[in-house]
Formats: C-alpha cells, structure tokens, sequence
DNA sequence: TCATGTAGATAGTATAAGGCTATAAAATTA
DNA sequence: TAATTTTATAGCCTTATACTATCTACATGA
C-alpha cells in the first residue's frame, strides 16, 4: 500500500470514472487502474464496482475512502511542516470567495499580497457557498472567504471582519425620509435580497424566505447589489447593502443609504479552511494582510451578527 | 515519500541507531538508510544528526516523526477496516498487565478466549504501568489491563470491573479484632504495600508515599502479594489485598481478612489502548470476554475508586 | 599508538514496482 | 449493428527498492 495508490483510489472515488480520475491525476489510464487494482488485489477486497455504470464504490471502498482520505491529508502535512520549518511562503493556493464578497473585498487586498508573497500562485475562485464548503472537503480549495458562522464540523472559521448590512432606500419608499432605520422596520413583503446565503434570523431580522417581489417568487441567482439598487430604484421595494458596496456608489445613490441604528445588524465575514490544515503559512499571511487592510476600512463598533446558514 | 519510508523513519528515531532499526524493521542496515536518506533528499532536511552518539533528532525531524506517527497509524487502520469488513478475528496480538493484576485475571479469561478466538495469537507482557503506556504510544502493544484513571492523553480506558481492596490483618497487630475496617483504621506507618502505582489519594486513603517499614525506606519492586502476607505474618503490619488476590488464600490466612466498611475502596481495572484504535475487533472481542467472566467473580455494589497516579 | 570493534555510508547488482504506448475487450449510445 | 466510450491487458522501459560486499569514521582498549 502507498500513498499514491490511495490518492488515485480517492480520484476515482471522486470523479467515479478511470479515465477521468487517471487524468486528474496526471497519469494514464492503465497506470492509474493497475494501481487500484494492485490495492484491491492487496486488501483482498472490492473497492469499486466497475459493472455499474457510473461505477459505484462499496461499501467497505467507502470506509477505505474515508480513510484514505486521512492519509493522503495528513501525508501532505509532512510538506507543511518542512516548508514552514524553511520560512518558504509559496507554491499554489486556491482561494475561494463568495460573490457578494469577491468584488469590494478582493480589490482591497489582491496587489498588496501578491507584492508580499510574490512566490505565492494565488488562485482565485468565485464560488456559493456550499460549493466552498464542498471543495473544502475535497482539498481543491485551500481556503475561503464567506459569511459565517457556517456551523460545518470540519472546517475552521477565523473572523476576518464584521460589516454591517446598510438599506438602500429610494425617496419614494415608504422609509424615505427616516434618517435611520431599524431592524422592525423592514418587510419580507418590500425588501429585494439576494438569494445567495443571508438568512436574516430571528432575533435579529427573521427574513430567513426566498425573497419575493410582490406575490411573485422571484430569485436573483448570483445577481449583483448593482442589480438589487436598479430594481429597489424601479420602486419594487428597498434592499440591504454590505456596508462595503456602499462606499463605492455615486453621490445620488448614497443619498438614497440609511443606517442601521446600533447595534446594527452585520455579517461575520470569515476565512474558513479545513480543520486538518493544510499550507498554514500562507493562510496565515493571507489572514494578516486582510485583516490588516480591512481594519481601516470598517469601524463599526456595535453590531448584531446575522447567520448565514438556514436551519 | 512512501509509508514503508516514514516506518523507517519512525524505527531509527525510536532506536536511536540505523542498524538496530533496520533489524526491527526486518531489512539490511544499507536498505533503511538509503530509504531515510532519500526521504531527507525528497524534502530537503536534515531529519536525524549522525555526528552525534547515539543519534539525535532535529527540531523538524521531531516534527516530521510526530507526524510520520500519525500516517502509519491511518495507514494500519485500513487493514483494520478490511479486517472488520471479512469478520476475520486473528493475527498476532500483543496484551500487556500488570504484575499485580496478571497473575489472578490471567487464568480467569485466557483459556477462555484462546478457544473462542483460535486464529489470534495473543502474546502477553508484564510490564508495570509507565511501560504499558510507552509501549501504546510507540505501537508495540495492542493493549493493556491496568489500574485506571490514567490520564493519558492519547489512551483510551475502557472499566472492566472494579476489584475492592481487602485488609490483611494478622491477629497481633492492633486492628486484629475489629471485624471491619474503614479507611481512617489505615496508618502509612505500619502498612505494606506494593510499590508498583497504587496512590491511595485524598479522600479516601491518603497514602501516596512510598511505603515505609519502621523508619526505614523499603521497597518491593514487582513483588507479589504472596510476599506481602508473609512479611505481614511476621508482624511488620498489615496489608491490603485485591479481592481477587483473596479468593486462593488457604483458610489460615483467610482468617486474617478485614472487609471495608462500604463504600469499600477499590481500584479501576480497564482495558486500555492508543486512542488511534488498531486491531478493534480483537479488542472488542477481548473486552466482552473478560467482562462476561467478572461479573460472575466479582459482584461489589459500593465502591470508592483510588487512583493509581501520583500527582 | 595501533589494533579492534561498531556504526553508518557507498558501490554494485538483481528483482520488483510503476510508469508509458498500443491494443483488446466490454459496455453504452447512436 | 456501428460508433463511441470506458476499462482491462500486454509488452516495454525506467526507476525504486532490496540485497551483498565493502569502505570509512570514530570509539575503545591492549
């Protein structure tokens, strides 16, 4: 049994196709199968059941994938420690981010890590959520940043920062003249969200429903704020803002912005990572430097956290 | 990077000397160091110091072996699982006591399980308490019968039974009347006991010391209880028995047995194993069949546990 | 000091493992 | 049934991993 027999048993395990699983790991197809083969043939035992289409793995190959899993994690800690003994910050790092974070958060910190850890191959992927949480699991994405708390049992979540969510409210709405607002203020029946995620709980907003518009079921899948404010202006309804699209937007339109009183509701924005760490070194430097950056730009003191996840 | 590589690494860091570990590791002293070497090669690092005598281990070579630890582990734990999976219930299987508990609950089970288990090769070793737990962490024993709570970290206990502890009371000595005895009857200054582990803490006995003859330090390294009677016999005070020590007593001697008073104190006797469970049907299966003989032998209702560490 | 012993490294070699290409076989789809 | 897709097999080459034999470095003691 070696190592690499069980990462090409945890590719096809994945991708439930040889061929496939031989190409994402960078080796031919017969190679790849004698190897699962020569395992199975170790173990006396059948990993895969290669007479369903798509093949199917049983019920002993689950056990050994969960394991496998373990051992292959925990065998690429063995270049982590070497690495962090060296001090060397490098190599590839997928990071995935959620959209309703990716275009304010990203700007602010790319250049100035890329500068700092200019032997770091930063890969970006714009991903949902449950996607993230997905890939995390995987190993494909080393770590993300979404909203939090997630509540998923083998992932790390380390707060980066808390913003406040801001109403986008046009003149004409019924808010429109309210200096502030506060949470009792909104309506289900009034307010455009997108679907991505914010589950408004109870205690805090208690909007956790697929927004509406009117009576009608209406979903924006992976939409933009830019959007939300395009419709909220066409008078279907207000909407709420992460505090950091704010900043960005015109004059006229930021006259149209009311604030939260305190404690005012926010999300808890994380960068999250498997428990079993991997690359430790550059998700700290990553941590640092968003931190560091995004400590000017948000200073909210009383805020109320909102949960991302619906229960 | 292989596992057999990190096996090697593991063996040399455990024997302190490439020969020694590569017998152990049942291949010739050119094989394991060219493996250790190209592993050192493959992450560029130094994992041993062979300038020193005997060898040393680096700072990341602490780490990497730590870590290695862990991998061979999982690794072991697929064999486990396949093993699980056939219901096969056999191969070697190494059983640590100790002393004190060998000789009574040995015979109670070993006839037992060795007929129900015919394809496990139990190899048993008496070994006192610090050693059992070594030989856990470094993998040379399955598991052990010891007296519980250990508080070690990586151990898991599992209670087979709870054994009370008996006084021994020769008809001279000052309690030889009583029919009972109690805790507070108990004086360090004439009782004989067992060096090996049993503190005998605050709130119920409060004897944590070496036991004394006299004024003078004495010490029974691995002595039997056998021994024990005998010096009490000869009037250098009394002793304490494990219930079951008592059962083979002749009728003299049994005459000089003192019964606590309930709650009687008693020592916690569990089946302790590394928390990284290997081999878990065998344990499983060794568990039930001792835990089905005791409770015929053994039938106390109030107990008060001691515990055998020092603090 | 020099022989002697002990421990680790090195050299050379046989066998096995792990990779490849080419192709066959099996199963699915058109 | 033909075409396509997918997995298994065969044959070959390179590298790895084991072995034996030997060398080197360093203690140790006569």
């Amino acid at each position: 049994m070696t190592i690499t027999q069980l990462q090409y048993v945890l590719a096809v395990a994945e991708y439930k196709n040889f061929t496939l699983a031989a190409e994402k790991s960078f080796v031919t197809q017969p190679t790849l199968s004698m190897q699962v083969q020569k395992l199975e043939d170790e173990l006396d035992i059948l990993l895969f059941d290669r007479s369903k289409k798509p093949i199917t793995i049983t019920e002993v190959g689950k056990k050994i994938v969960a394991q496998a899993k373990n051992i292959v994690n925990e065998a690429a800690r063995i270049k982590d420690i070497v690495e962090q003994e060296k001090g060397y910050i490098g190599g590839d790092y997928v990071l995935g981010i959620i959209p309703t974070i990716m275009p304010t958060l990203l700007p602010m910190f790319l250049k100035n890590f890329i500068q700092k850890y200019p032997k770091v191959n930063l890969i970006i992927k714009e991903q949902n959520t449950e996607s993230l949480i997905q890939n995390i699991e995987d190993g494909h994405i080393d770590a993300a940043i979404a909203a939090t708390p997630l509540e998923v049992d083998f992932i790390t979540e380390r707060p980066l920062y808390y913003e406040p969510f801001v109403g986008y409210v046009p003149k004409e709405h019924r808010l429109g003249n309210s200096t502030q607002i506060t949470p009792e203020d909104l309506d289900i029946e009034d307010i455009l969200l997108l679907q991505d995620g914010h589950c408004f709980r109870e205690g805090v907003l208690n909007l956790c429903k697929t927004p509406k518009i009117g009576g009608d079921h209406f979903s924006l899948q992976s939409g933009s704020f830019e959007t939300l404010i395009n419709l909220s202006n066409e008078g279907l309804g207000m909407t709420l803002l992460p505090y950091l699209n704010t900043l960005e937007l015109d004059d006229v339109k930021k006259k149209n912005l009311k604030y939260f009183e305190e404690p005012s509701p926010a999300r808890e924005v994380s960068l999250i990572y498997h428990k079993k760490e991997l690359k430790v070194q550059i998700t700290e430097a990553l941590r640092d430097v968003i931190t560091g950056i995004v400590r000017g730009a948000i200073a909210f003191q009383d805020v109320k956290i909102i949960s991302p996840i619906h229960k």
